[in-house]
DNA sequence: TGCTACCGTTTCGTTCAGCCGAATGGAAGT
DNA sequence: ACTTCCATTCGGCTGAACGAAACGGTAGCA
């Protein structure tokens, strides 16, 4: 490990965090560094393009080069490449939006979304991060990781975005178990007040998961009587049809 | 400088460069870095989730992390959150695509796309990156830019995309001086066989060229006799009003 | 207007982390 | 079975990373 080169990329993962322009000085308490080591660092990454400096003397954000890395991530994303036309699919099936998304730390962070097939306003999530703990994609993921990632994602503080965010490590590591043993998860407002969420996980040729392939959209309708049971199975089978695109054999876990 | 940091950026720039799994090897050798030194600043990279490892023993990509990034990095831009309604509006008018685009090394990368007001299909380019000699847009901004800008860009190596584009440096520096000139820059089939642009710089409140913004579309139509007048003075329009609305005042350079 | 607090930035001496050549074990290719 | 080249490990050396102290400047306040 490369203590400076961590230490650079705490950096870059603070400006990321939520307050797009941060001081030397904010960076400096957030990441537990000197201020001088943290100007020596931004002045490195700002030579490459990854951080800028608003004006002399100012505070710093992210700089372009970062758009172009998480660019180039997408470009070279097999699962996200292959999951287009299924996710397609399962929007027109199921009549709403559809999101793939993969694990980043203690978030989920979308790398595709099939906008809900109607004329309506809609924003593209691709990009966007979610806790893992509150979504219905997090949980078909991480339900599907070894037990230590588990332990160490259980383990990490769990941020509650609504009243009905389960935080609590063992309730989560038991609803982890049923997801685990049904093979999708289900999530009712937990991240977002009026919306639902139906997941499955994803896997990969060696049998890894690999991420998450679920549906996004108002509680009132994902979760409406006789409606969720028809959601949830299309959600699977587009899930398990994604897996063997991507060479998972038949007998993988969640495949059945 | 921190050489350590420097030497992390370049092979985080290396993975984005093309080819989208590298081996340590690979590696080593397009950044100039001893194979241990890479080895431990990918394991490093990969802590924070900036870099994965496919399998145990075999190459490495760009991790979701950086996904996180980008996204971060396009919710920080001011430039992109007032170009929107602009930039619709644009659309609209030269029933065309418009984009919004970023200096980014010797790129421009697209920091907003509002796609042509039809129903064909259409790939949304946010993120994707194009050499700025090669385009309007990047020819645009960098006439705008100040003169040590233009030398350094200048002096890398210009790469030829299509057999029409320009890569004469001093070919380069006389269009520069005639884009400012007037203001907009036109470019027929540079970046791509059957496409050509036309864009504007964009200020912001203390007079620093931002980005430009430009429609891009096929030749035939973008350029056709009559047309391309409108157009012109369309795109100058609107990245003026987007100039303003990030404080530009009158007096900037292309804005007369 | 003057003072205080804190910013970003600079300086410079210290020390140990970053460095990398050499070596190793393993896998791919012939 | 052998060769080639991969990723990874090891360990000694030295200069890069580090960070305390200080500086110049600016914002905020009385």
């Amino acid at each position: 490990m490369t203590r400076a080169v961590d230490r650079a990329s705490q950096i870059l993962l603070a400006l990321a965090s939520g307050t797009p322009r941060l001081g030397v000085s904010e960076i400096s308490e957030l990441v537990d560094v000197p201020k001088p080591t943290v100007f020596t660092m931004l002045r490195t990454l700002e030579r490459r393009g990854l951080v800028v400096q608003e004006a002399e003397g100012g505070k710093y954000a992210l700089g372009p080069a970062v758009l172009q890395l998480g660019n180039a991530f997408l470009d070279g994303s097999e699962l996200r490449a292959r999951s287009a036309s299924w996710s397609d699919m399962l929007a027109r099936q199921a009549g709403e939006a559809v999101w793939v998304a993969v694990l980043s730390g203690p978030n989920i962070v979308v790398v595709h979304h099939t906008l809900r097939p109607d004329d309506l306003v809609q924003i593209l999530e691709v990009g966007a991060a979610v806790p893992w703990h509150a979504c219905a994609l997090g949980r078909a993921l991480v339900a599907s990781t070894p037990d230590e990632t588990q332990d160490t994602l259980l383990a990490a503080p769990l941020r509650r975005l609504t009243g009905k965010t389960v935080v609590d490590p063992n309730a989560l590591r038991q609803e982890l178990a049923e997801v685990r043993a049904r093979g999708y998860a289900v999530e009712n407002e937990e991240a977002t007040l009026g919306d639902a969420g139906i997941a499955a996980p994803v896997f990969d040729w060696s049998g890894r998961v690999v991420g998450a392939l679920g549906i996004v959209g108002p509680v009132d309708r994902l979760l409406a009587e006789g409606r969720q049971g028809r959601l949830t199975d299309a959600v699977r089978s587009t899930a398990r049809a994604l897996s063997r695109d991507l060479g998972a054999g038949r007998a993988t876990p969640g495949a059945e």
